[in-house]
DNA sequence: CAAGAGATCATCT
DNA sequence: GATGATCTCTTGA
């Protein structure tokens, strides 16, 4: 298409460097009904194996297997029984790490307006990781796929975010993971109309 | 606008 | 048998 994929080296970086970066980029993917793309708007870092926040504080199990491998992948999961998040697994194999994609802006090419289901404007229809899932078309069958395939990836379209832009903070919902809630691990674009908390 | 409850099931104990 | 990296709808100010 018309940016650039992001490299396995990309990925294999520490995971807020990662984080932080991937806002401004655009996440592809070709389904069998056509292109689904939106711009990365907010993101959240899982990190190690003592991020009380994350899967992996629990150890390496079936679901978590994914965290403990290589860069680059995707570890896509069912949540609440009715919504899926999806994450990119971050650093060298064998240490747990992952960001959460939390929000984006749908985009606006293509008619992809015509999604809009009434309750929600185009840019209330991915801000938030359930719902960005439901607008991508990302579901369980992805869980494991490579992201430097053809299939699901991510690019880079040349316009990055200003610094000032970017705001770091408490991420969301993980009440339970006593000191490790307050690490300012989630990151998301000031400006952009899509997030999903402010 | 804010707060609260319910939906629903794969995964792990 | 319990729980959750969420979302939507309802209620009430």
């Amino acid at each position: 298409m018309r940016g650039k994929k992001l490299s396995r080296a990309f990925y294999e970086r520490a995971t807020l460097e990662v984080a932080r970066d991937l806002l401004g980029k655009f996440l592809v993917h070709r389904t069998s009904q056509g292109w689904r793309v939106g711009r990365i708007v907010e993101t959240e870092a899982y990190i190690g194996p003592d991020d009380r926040a994350s899967h992996a504080s629990r150890g390496k199990t079936n679901r978590t297997a994914l965290m403990f491998g290589p860069p680059g992948y995707a570890y896509v999961y069912l949540i609440y029984g009715l919504y899926h998040c999806f994450n990119v697994v971050t650093e060298r194999a064998g240490y747990p790490a992952a960001v959460l994609i939390r929000a984006l802006e749908p985009s606006s090419e293509r008619g992809q307006a015509l999604l809009m289901d009434g309750k929600n404007r185009l840019e209330k229809l991915a801000n938030g990781p359930g719902k960005l899932c439901r607008y991508m078309q990302i579901d369980q069958p992805l869980n494991g796929i490579d992201l430097c395939g053809s299939v699901l990836y991510i690019e880079d379209r040349g316009h990055s975010v200003e610094p000032d832009d970017v705001v770091a903070a408490r991420r969301i919902g993980v009440d339970y993971a006593g000191e490790w809630k307050e690490k300012p691990w989630r990151f998301y674009v000031n400006t952009s109309d899509s997030i999903s908390r402010r």
